[in-house]
Formats: structure tokens, sequence, C-alpha cells
DNA sequence: CATACTAACTGCATGATGCAGCTATAGGCT
DNA sequence: AGCCTATAGCTGCATCATGCAGTTAGTATG
């Protein structure tokens, strides 16, 4: 049987919980949209919705909502892009990289704090694994196509 | 930096876009009712929906919401507890254990192609890791406190 | 210029989740 | 027995993240 999806079963449960935890202490970015302000923070100034939305694998809706939100919150900057009438850029302020850097930090002193017995191998191993995996699955997904009587096969 | 974090921000992702591949693909299990599913099994006959919501992790409205869509669909039978007038006692039903391995199934064939490449070794030992990794977080969760101005705390 | 395309937003729907409140039953204590 | 508290489960209401469809405005291509 499957291990690997029974853990991350159980693994989505413990996010879950650390998010909960995370949003009942603190004033905090609303969860989906701390995550697309890690996305602009890691674009640089002057990135488009569209590729947060890309980068994010989330509909353009979702991404202008929660870009909205943080504009609302001070979090980003947005300005009209000068060589398109359509599009804006968007720019972290300060104010959205300090509330990034808080809450960046705010997980990685839980994760630390779970990892503390491990060493600094296991750490890398694992490290290298979760992202071996997540391409991996990535790519399943991709190159995987469906069939309607729900068998999975592979694109050729 | 935490790689970690990052790494675990993008398997969200990649998980959020296989569980959207597969409720557009198939009639399935309403998805959180997936888990519950899978749960009522492993507890056996005659699981209350108490023990579900702790098992979970969730709140027992959600438990009963997703209970009743399992009952709907006769996936789960639901009997009155002999000896507690207020329970009710759980089964899978051999329809609800179809649906099961059917799911569970599907999600394995997507996780044997993204593995394809790996060798046994490594797919036992990432199968290790998460577990571990899933363990040491939620007893990170569960042994740190909070405190107001958002800093970490060990309980003691 | 006219048509097709694209960036972004908004309206509406869905699904998962939690909290508060309700009902009925159980258990303990007097 | 009678009462008070705790518990099992359900339902109403709110919130959040998300997607799809439709709209508006600007771009690009013939």
């Amino acid at each position: 049987m499957n291990g690997i999806g029974a853990r991350l079963h159980d693994l989505l449960r413990v996010i879950r919980l650390t998010k909960q935890r995370r949003s009942e202490e603190r004033t905090a970015v609303p969860g989906g949209a701390l995550g697309m302000l890690r996305i602009i923070d890691r674009l640089g100034d002057g990135a488009h919705a569209r590729e947060l939305a890309a980068q994010a694998a989330l509909d353009p809706s979702t991404v202008s909502r929660a870009v909205a939100a943080l504009v609302a919150d001070g979090l980003v900057a947005r300005q009209p892009d000068p060589h398109d009438g359509r599009a804006t850029t968007l720019a972290v302020t300060p104010a959205g990289r300090a509330a990034l850097a808080d809450a960046l930090d705010w997980y990685q002193r839980l994760v630390d704090r779970a990892l503390a017995d491990w060493t600094p191998d296991e750490i890398a191993a694992f490290d290298r694994q979760l992202g071996r995996f997540t391409e991996a699955m990535q790519d399943a997904l991709t190159t995987t196509s469906f069939t309607t009587t729900g068998n999975l096969e592979v694109a050729r």
C-alpha cells in the first residue's frame, strides 16, 4: 500500500493545524495572501498579476483578490505599468517586507523546534527529498492525462 | 533561510493541483469526506463521530457534515449505538470500501508515476523522513505555547 | 480602422472549516 | 428519585480560498 499517500494526508493535517495556530495568534496577513506576498517578493519589483497567477498556479481572479487585500493592508504597492495600460506592476512595500519576514520567522521557529534533534545532514536530505518529490509530482501531473473511465494514462 | 518552509509551500501547490485534477475527473467522494472515509475504515466498524473528530483534528461539526454526506451517498452506514442513546456507530459499506479503494488507487498510480525513477531505498527513506517530520511538527505544535507578542515559547 | 487578444476586476457559486447554540441522552451526587 | 453537569451529534451562520463566467479597458494584428 501507498505509504506516501497516507504520510501526505497526515502532513496536511498538521499543516492545517499550524496555519490555524498562526491565524489565532497574530493579526497576520490572510493565509492565502501570504503565499502571494512571498511570490511577489521573489519576483522582485515590477511583477504583474498574471505572473503571480502562473507562479502560484492559481486563477487570476484569486490572485486579483489576494493582491487587493495586500494593497488594502499597505503591504503591496500597485503602480500602473508605463508600457501597458491594462496592467499594473506590483512591489512589496517596507511594511510588506516586514510582515513577510515576520511570518516566515514564525514558521521558521516552529520548524526549527520540530527539527531540533535532527542532524544538519538529515535536514538537508529531507529538504532535497521534498523538493525532488514535489518536482516529480508536478511532472507526473503535467505528463499524465486522465481518461473518462478514471484511469491514468501517460501523455505521449 | 528556511528551505523546508518553501518546500512545503511548493508541495502544497502541487497537492492542490492534484486534488483539483481528481475532482475534475471523477464523480468522487467530496474531497474532505474522503479523508474521513479513510479514518472510519481505519478505526473499523462501530466508530463514533467524536473519534473521527479527534483523529482528524477537525471540529465535530465538520465531521458531522462529512459523515452525513457519506451516508447520503451510501458509503457509510449509521447505526444507533446500543450502549449510548446519543451516539451513533459508523461502518463503511461495501460501496464505501469500493469508493475508498478506487480513490486511493487513483492517487497511488499518480504517486507511482512520480516516483517511477526512484529506487525502493529512496522511496522508503522519503517515507520515513516524511513520517518523522510530521510527528516532529505535531510535537512542536503541542509542546509550544504562543505568547501575545507573537513569540514562540516552549511549554514547560 | 476592425477584429481578435489580453490584463485585470467583479459577480456568483462551491467546498472546507470553525464557533455558537440546540436537543437529547448519560452520569454523578445528593 | 431528582437535579445538575457533561457529552454526542446536529444545524445555523460566518469566513476563506478558490474557480468559472462575464465585463471593461487597453493592445495588437490584419
